[in-house]
DNA sequence: TAAGTTTGTTACTGAGTAGTAACAAAACGT
DNA sequence: ACGTTTTGTTACTACTCAGTAACAAACTTA
């Protein structure tokens, strides 16, 4: 009898399979229903080769985190590049791109909102990443509606976070056949033009 | 030795109990994150009673959600009943308490977002009441966007739960200290009168 | 080729999970 | 008082979980 291979996977490689297992088992099925054993499977590797490249689940789970982070601001300058220099139309267009993939099959909301709500002791370390990215996520906004030349670009950008994650969470619930996320750009078409008039 | 007493709960009064503590724990802590025994330790009974009232743990989430939901629209009739017959002011008092209440220690955002974050399988009865409820929710909305006399009631109707969604959401990460929440009325209340206007 | 390092594999620990069986004690109906 | 129903208590099953120990196989460097 010939004794079966035993193909070895660097390291580097070994992290980037695992990541991508977790990130899809994390975001479909949640964190605390995903167990180690399930990413290893999904991964198609051996527990140990988790356990040497993350000393610990949560050390996973803020991985995933930052991972995802590096997502939404890619799609964030996306969204912004189809507009140069003319805010109104980037801000609009972050939303009609967040409206299309909010109603895609996949789609289960934001990740950070998720996160939070299956950790809500506030000083666990994941918590901290959720509150850093929503900081981040407010200076932008708050950067471009004062680009934009609001009256009120404070108060604008805090209804169009409110918006945003309203989109988030109605995703949930209704998923590809939300009518509400349907009419988003149209909303936030609105909400800028009174924001800019007086 | 003299014999410990033991006193017993009537089934009713123990449902109730059982119900206080699993709404407590399973709010502020989460679905997965609660075991049936910590419920039972907290309630201060035992396990069997549990058992003998709900079938199983899904059961006894059930009943919390329908609890929740109880609370949900007893919070909106005392909303609206502060301005009969004056839609405009009635809407703005929900946000108002709304604020209120998501500003507070203790809350942990919308337990049915919450939920369905917990359960992505969309067939989980836990989510047929969760979309049951949103449903409801909209209804709500549209039918005092109408009696508003919103050139556009859908819409507006659709703009007010994204908001309302979105203050669950924030509330999540910013708990206390949120400056959005905090304008949440001012925001509303301009919404509506864009939404009145034309 | 030889020694050291990294990876694969198996088997395990100890703790927690939902749910149940069996019996004892209390309350209730008659 | 007596039998029935309801409740309290203990102990248990079968399973899943995060994390680790120990060793074998592969690769790397010298």
């Amino acid at each position: 009898m010939t004794e079966a291979k035993r193909p070895r996977v660097p390291r580097e490689k070994a992290q980037e399979i695992i990541l991508n297992a977790a990130e899809e088992l994390f975001y479909q099925e949640g964190i605390h229903a995903v167990s180690v054993d399930a990413i290893v499977e999904r991964a198609g590797m051996n527990k140990m080769s988790v356990y040497r490249q993350f000393s610990s689940k949560t050390d996973l789970i803020l991985a995933y985190m930052t991972r995802k982070q590096d997502v939404f601001w890619q799609e964030w300058e996306e969204s912004i590049a189809k507009h140069p220099k003319r805010p109104r139309e980037q801000i609009i267009q972050f939303f009609a791109d967040l409206a299309e993939r909010a109603t895609n099959e996949q789609f289960r909301g934001c990740c950070f909102i998720n996160v939070a709500v299956e950790f809500p002791d506030p000083i666990h370390p994941v918590r901290e990443l959720v509150c850093s990215h929503q900081k981040r996520i407010r200076d932008a906004f708050l950067e471009r509606t004062t680009a934009l030349g609001a009256s009120n670009p404070c108060e604008l950008a805090y209804t169009l976070i409110l918006l945003m994650e309203g989109t988030y969470a109605d995703s949930q619930t209704y998923g590809t056949d939300s009518a509400a996320i349907r009419m988003v750009p149209a909303i936030v078409e609105k909400v800028l033009d009174q924001a800019i008039q007086n």
